[in-house]
DNA sequence: TCAATTCCCATGATATCCCATAATATCCCA
DNA sequence: TGGGATATTATGGGATATCATGGGAATTGA
């Protein structure tokens, strides 16, 4: 499995180019793979995904109540997404909107969370990492049950 | 079951590159994981592990509400990890987000913990672990029920 | 025609590869 | 069992490739 990992920062050029970190790179060409990016419904910040987290937001929304106000919420994901061309150097061009949703300006973040990324402005990012590691030694570790995982875990035929 | 286990002192050269102890890598190479590092939530140190921690962090995130605290703590230590490549030699390099959060300028000290195991500022260890036994002579030893641990008393690193 | 984008090339910084070496540990055979 | 030969390990340095970034020219689209 490979996944989207650690933090990037890279400049917005003044063409509002933005490289997109060469390890996310490799995944999505792995994978002959678009990157798709969305306004995130939760927080100040973009989402970076492939087609198949698409497909689960889709999915989803299928499997759900269509009157109901969540769908609507969904929907709103869906209607931000947009597939992002990649450059020769591995750049994308964010929209206007994209740029004032996130609030970016002359940088961005790429912080991977694993099947998918985000974009942030930098120094907010690290305003939130900040308030949860303080949380995470207040409150203690989220309950992993690492050691308790099932036999089937199946992630290890990857590499 | 092998199990990273000891500790080893080594030298970061001037072009940041350090040395994984050969018993680590024979650990990771006898089981064809690639090498994860990410920095800890509680303690001023870095993490190593197999890829079958950081599935377990993914899963866990993807089967709980995407809204809770939790989740956030838990992305954070995606958002930290990173897949390390090794050098020929055997050796990482640590980007400058890793050395400043142990503290690490020329040297570094592996502390093997089980299934996982940590990078620390060779003195600041020392200093943990004098802590940790003068510790268990005033208050005695934490009970150790060997072989039907709980769950929640995590003894594996996971910190 | 003008503005915005895409293509192509240049460049500095940095990581990676490949080689060398010294110290230590392991092996092997008398 | 001892002691020299060999392999492994940690460490260092130079050469090379990759990456992020920037800018000019060609192209598109309104």
């Amino acid at each position: 499995m490979d996944l989207f990992l650690s933090t990037f920062e890279h400049r917005i050029d003044k063409k509002g180019r933005l490289s997109v970190p060469a390890p996310f790179r490799s995944v999505l060409e792995r994978r002959r793979d678009p990157l798709y990016l969305f306004k995130s419904l939760t927080e100040p910040c973009l989402e970076g995904c492939g087609p198949e987290r698409i497909g689960q937001i889709v999915d989803a929304i299928d499997s759900m109540d269509s009157l109901s106000a969540e769908v609507a919420t969904l929907q709103t994901m869906l209607s931000s997404a947009q597939e992002m061309k990649l450059d020769s150097e591995g750049r994308i061009m964010l929209n206007a909107d994209f740029m004032a949703f996130a609030e970016l300006n002359d940088a961005a973040l790429y912080a991977g969370v694993g099947r998918s990324f985000q974009i942030w402005l930098p120094d907010r990012y690290r305003g939130r990492e900040a308030e949860a590691r303080a949380r995470a030694k207040t409150d203690g570790l989220p309950s992993l049950r690492l050691g308790r995982t099932s036999p089937t875990s199946s992630d290890n035929g990857g590499s």
